[in-house]
DNA sequence: GAAATATATGTCATATTTGACATATTGTCA
DNA sequence: TGACAATATGTCAAATATGACATATATTTC
């Protein structure tokens, strides 16, 4: 990960660590970050495949079109759990979703 | 999903769902469930190969040994966040855990 | 089987995540 | 362009997850 790529993260709130550490996240926390991205990015993508408004997804999960924008930027103050139980919540397997991590 | 299967869940204290879901517990919810169920037994899988205890496991993940207790055991107050962060704090990669996910 | 070690369970104050709301920004189409 | 729909961003009280602690219960070792 470059010190770019590393400054966009800081800039949308992520908590990358220690001075020290800055210009190498910790692999633990660089996997995890991705991990997220490419779930929620995915959730994006099942969302406007199924031309479904953020107001729409909202209700099929019980939450608000604010909560679900940030599910698809990646804001961390969003939670591994409610992106899974959204892809769920729109008929994604476990299978995909292993997919989905491995891609 | 069967009756006793939900009840023991039921029992550890999930919540399932109203009375009328009993018997059929949701795709989704049991997705979820079952998605913590493999990934928090795979810790426990990697802990013990490891040789190591909850005690010097929650060290290096700097939580307590209650926690990992309650990580391992599927307790539902535990996050999928924690979980993972836990795995990922072990040394598994992102395609590790979709293996998991995927048995 | 007693002592020692490891794991499970219950509780709680604190921290983080949540839905909701207001409002700003962006995109769309007449 | 301007109006309208969609998405993004900021904030906050309420809900949920957290580490820590005490203590119960297993498991191991002698």
């Amino acid at each position: 990960m470059d010190k770019q790529k590393q400054q966009n993260l800081e800039k949308k709130g992520w908590k990358i660590g220690s001075a020290k550490e800055f210009l190498n996240l910790s692999e633990e926390s660089s996997s995890y970050i991705e991990l997220k991205i490419k779930l929620s990015s995915n959730l994006r993508k099942l969302r406007t495949e199924r031309k479904l408004t953020q107001v729409e997804l909202a209700k099929i999960i019980k939450s608000s079109q604010s909560r679900v924008a940030k599910l698809e930027t990646g804001d961390p103050s969003v939670s591994l759990d409610l992106i899974i139980r959204s892809l769920l919540a729109l008929g994604t397997s476990n299978k995909d979703i292993a997919r989905t991590i491995s891609s």
